[in-house]
RNA sequence: GGAGGGGUGACCGAGUGGUCGAAGGUGCUCGCCUGGAAAGCGAGUGUGCCGUUUCCACGGUACCGAGGGUUCGAAUCCCUCCCCCUCCGCCA
């Protein structure tokens, strides 16, 4: 959400956001400007109606103490009347606020200055390759040939149990999913994160705060009867922990790590991009959460991406780093990038992570703030976080790119303490 | 799921219709005291919104789990919902 003196001050400036992400129409800012009027009016004849009220009132008081009951049913016949009006005046400005909060709501978060202007992932700038794509005198097997090989996922069954996108793991395809959640979640801590296990459920209010609603409401599912959303991120739980608070500025930053089932509806996605692991409606990731002081959020960008970026070194995994442009970026954040990572065998990079600065744009939702001093009134917090990483792709990406020609898959030294075993397809 | 109890400021806790944004205590801030510290003493210390203002600030209004209602007036009375605690039941 953006701050309302934001809007007011610099309409200009918010138009262009919104142009500039390709979301809403510019006209929502000179409606929500009208609005505010009409708000401020109202609320301006309301609190002077009140302000009578309450003298009368209190003068009402006082001569029922008094015993002067005559001099006090005079006022109350007058009070009467501004009864009804300031019910009309509430009712009004109820409505009025009603309808602001809604368009407010509306309203993308402002891009960074350093995020490049541009109109969809073409427009995206490649700032980084890192690492070698291997290379082979074989074929290679893409990763859903390997899973179905090795026995290590049984996505048919998946479907049958519960629908595409669902996907049982089996064998040493389950070993190194636990391995993957150990091996990303051991390293955050050492990072300094605080390991947390959130609630896989959310209400709506923690789905607004951290902006899945009202925009993204087809992202995630539902779950009839109660009012509850499956989470689509262990951001929307971990973020929304510190919901309604009030740090001390000694108390900032907060860092969290968590591993997390993540489930995402995916509407209307299809076709090769989605086969194999390229794209489940359920898959596991350990997610990163930094809440930290306004000033340290963009260093704070950069310590986070360092985390995320790390743990691909560590398995040795060739990827690249994504500035997103304007047009790709989300609703809700001020900059981001996206780390991908090199799939040998499709010969194309997939996306497993997502680092972002939402500046205070999800802490004005939370209303998630901190005291600069002890006196003093408090400020809205920056919100950080980025995945470290997300498993299916990590695990496509492992397959295709150690597979030897016999077929057999060599997994890098790092996972050995976690999986157990070093080989996929001998008994290593 | 059943029965009972309860939700008040950073925390504890008083307050059952009017002068209550809310006693008292703790904590915190500043000052006094001290060689320094502790203890003492004094002052201050919630948030949102609207308005006035050159800063400092000031005025108004709302908020005592949430929403609605009664009343000239609600933390206080009524209704609905949510949450927490205790006991019982069920259960990984």
């Amino acid at each position: 959400m953006l701050n309302l003196d934001t809007v007011r001050n610099t309409p200009r400036r918010v138009k262009e956001a919104l142009r500039a992400k390709g979301i809403g129409s510019p006209d929502l800012v000179d409606t929500l400007l009208e609005i505010d009027e009409t708000r401020r009016s109202t609320i301006t004849e309301l609190q002077d109606l009140q302000a009578r009220q309450n003298e009368l009132s209190q003068q009402i008081g006082t001569l029922k103490r008094e015993g002067k009951d005559e001099e006090a049913e005079a006022i109350i016949e007058k009070t009467g009347r501004m009864k009804a009006e300031i019910k009309r005046l509430k009712d009004e400005a109820q409505t009025v606020e009603d309808r602001q909060e809604k368009l407010v709501l509306q309203l993308p978060n402002i891009p960074h200055p350093s995020v490049p202007v541009g109109a969809d992932e073409d427009d995206n700038e490649v700032e980084e390759t890192v690492g070698e794509p291997p290379t082979f005198d074989f074929d290679p097997a893409p990763h859903w040939d390997l899973i179905a090989r090795h026995n290590l996922a049984d996505l048919e069954r998946g479907a049958k149990v519960t629908g595409s996108g669902f996907p049982f793991y089996l064998g040493k395809g389950a070993r190194l999913q636990r391995a993957l959640l150990n091996f990303f979640l051991d390293r955050a801590r050492e990072r300094g994160y605080t390991e947390m296990q959130p609630p896989l459920f959310v209400n709506p209010d923690s789905a607004e705060g951290t902006g899945q609603l009202p925009d993204k409401d087809d992202l995630m599912y539902e779950v009839p009867g109660d009012d509850f959303y499956p989470i689509p991120t262990a951001e929307v739980p971990v973020t929304n922990f510190h919901r309604d608070e009030i740090f001390a500025a000694d108390d900032l930053p907060q860092q969290y790590c968590t591993y997390s089932p993540c489930w995402r509806r995916e509407a209307g996605s299809y076709g090769s991009d989605v086969r194999g692991l390229n794209r489940l409606h359920q898959f596991d990731k350990v997610e990163l959460v930094r809440i930290v002081h306004p000033d340290a959020s963009y260093r704070a960008l950069d310590a986070l991406l360092e985390d995320a970026e790390s743990a691909l070194d560590a398995l040795d995994l060739p990827y690249r780093r994504l500035l997103m442009c304007t047009g790709d970026m989300g609703f809700t954040q001020a900059k981001v990038y996206d780390l991908e990572v090199w799939s040998a065998a499709q010969e194309r990079w997939l996306e497993v992570s997502s680092v972002s600065n939402f500046e205070a744009f999800q802490a004005r939702r939370m209303q998630i703030r901190y005291r600069p001093e002890p006196e003093a009134s408090p400020e809205l917090v920056h919100t950080l976080n980025g995945s470290g990483l997300a498993f299916p792709r990590v695990v496509a990406a492992l397959l295709e790119n150690n597979q030897r020609p016999d077929g057999t898959i060599e997994l890098p030294e790092v996972l050995h303490p976690y999986t157990g075993f070093a080989r996929i397809g001998t008994n290593e």
